[in-house]
DNA sequence: ATACTATATACGCTTTACGGTATATATTGT
DNA sequence: ACAATATATACCGTAAAGCGTATATAGTAT
């Protein structure tokens, strides 16, 4: 039911899933949060450099939040990565 | 154990907390990822619009991982926002 | 197949994060 | 107090994110 990620692209596969079970569009969501259906779009296209507050702001609007802790154990590195 | 986050604020202080249990400096740590010192500062003190990929390298480096939720349900509101 | 909606890409422009570097301001130890 | 280290700020230059807008490509219906 949580989801984890290492790196832009897995993160922006959570994200498009969490926004599609709320049955939001990506041109929804953005209007929601106030950025562009394309921001939306490369977001969760995992594209490197996004912003810190995007990603907040999309989180905060399908009430979710944020964890970090550490790596956990049965984890000798994830092949998520390779995907 | 784990630590919340829902706005820039607090994930640079929870990654702050991290780094100094690790015995990291911030030089040290910019270093590790390739980014300046500065840059660590500035996240840490939960500057707005910093990218997401500095977050991810840190958490790597640091051996940690994110985790993206629902809500925890105890959350009317959380204070954490106010400080 | 066609119409409709959703998502991906593109162009030109503006803003800004990050780079290198330097320095000011904590913070810590002696 | 002083030295040493750590963290915060600053300036300028560059690279790139995000903007508005438009359009191309996917996907989903009927």
């Amino acid at each position: 039911m949580d989801h984890i990620s290492r790196n832009e692209k897995q993160l922006g596969a959570v994200i498009r899933r969490c926004r599609k079970q709320s049955g939001h569009t990506q041109a929804q969501l953005g209007a929601i949060i106030g950025k562009r259906q394309a921001t939306i779009s490369d977001l969760e296209s995992g594209h490197s450099g996004m912003s810190l507050d995007t990603v907040f702001s999309i989180l905060n609007a399908l009430e979710l939040e944020m964890v970090v802790r550490p790596r956990s154990k049965g984890d000798v590195r994830s092949f998520g990565d390779l995907f």
